[in-house]
DNA sequence: TCAATTTATGTTGCTAGACAGACTATATTC
DNA sequence: GAATATAGTCTGTCTAGCAACATAAATTGA
């Protein structure tokens, strides 16, 4: 990799404010047709995807934890939820200690269909990385980690489920 | 959240094959509440920035190329521009070599208010890293510039997300 | 030169998705 | 037990983006 990029001590500020954005963009973009490309079949696509990975990995007691994990509105939680109970990835059963509430969890299939789609998504997500050496794509990884983790912390709309962000 | 750490030991990267999705629409979610809040007051919010800002600094030829640097749709461009054109901060001119084309200038209002909101964008963005070291905040940065350019290399222009919001 | 094709931009209308607000059911508090 | 808060759902509205069409101008090729 060339250092076409900055490498000069003086210049090693962005050049140009809003850049930071540009390369967000294009940097998720990139990852989007990428991981839309690996959960195509997959019910409600990336957002199915999303909400199977969250149920299994991350146990939200509840749909208004898992939409503030995901930053999803929990009217939109509802239908996909929805389309992945028609799918039968998972299912919503009432909490015995508070019968508002709902938990989800993953079928035996849905498990087994997380399983399947993730090998896809690590090989977008490797895909995407491939331009960078080995040591650059880690660090990458680890410092958007922190800063996501200090997005997630200090941004609204993220309140009840903290304990889950120490992951 | 006992399970994300069960199946990996001693990994080094991402624990979860999605993470990175998680991780870039987080941060992109605590970029575009930053830059939305610092550009609030300008026409057409934070893609007008964008626009003007890329008139500005890489001085497009045309909408088209303007259009595929920014990912935005060549409808969205239209009004988009005439938002800015009706405030003044920028003039769409025929180009004399070819009349189907149009290339977009800024006004001396549009760059004396790009200059201003750059100041803002700039502590937006400063705002952002802020959790993080300095030598952390300026690899990110080198890291995301790179990746961001390889994908907009390997990427002819499509749709943008904005979405930002959504993922 | 003129018709056919391609390119640059603008316009219209459709659709999906996001969000606000109303509504139901259950919990908690005083 | 009345008032208030919370979880989830449903409904309506609004917007962004896209396809499809329109227009004008450049290019190509006979």
């Amino acid at each position: 990799m060339t250092e076409s990029t900055q490498g000069r001590p003086g210049t090693t500020t962005a050049a140009v404010p809003g850049d930071l954005g540009w390369h967000l963009g294009m940097v998720l973009r990139g990852y989007q047709t990428r991981f839309e490309a690996a959960v195509a079949e997959m019910p409600a696509g990336i957002r199915g995807f999303q909400v199977l990975s969250a149920v299994v990995h991350k146990d939200p007691p509840n749909q208004q934890a898992l939409g503030a994990h995901l930053a999803i509105d929990r009217t939109v939680l509802t239908y996909l939820i929805d389309t992945l109970v028609a799918a039968a990835v998972v299912e919503r059963i009432p909490d015995p200690a508070d019968r508002r509430a709902r938990k989800i969890i993953a079928t035996e299939s849905g498990r087994h269909t997380l399983a399947v789609y993730e090998d896809r998504v690590a090989a977008a997500e490797a895909d995407l990385l491939a331009g960078l050496e080995d040591d650059d794509a880690r660090s990458l990884g680890v410092l958007i980690g922190r800063l996501a983790k200090n997005v997630h912390r200090t941004q609204p709309g993220a309140s009840p489920c903290e304990a889950m962000d120490n992951l």
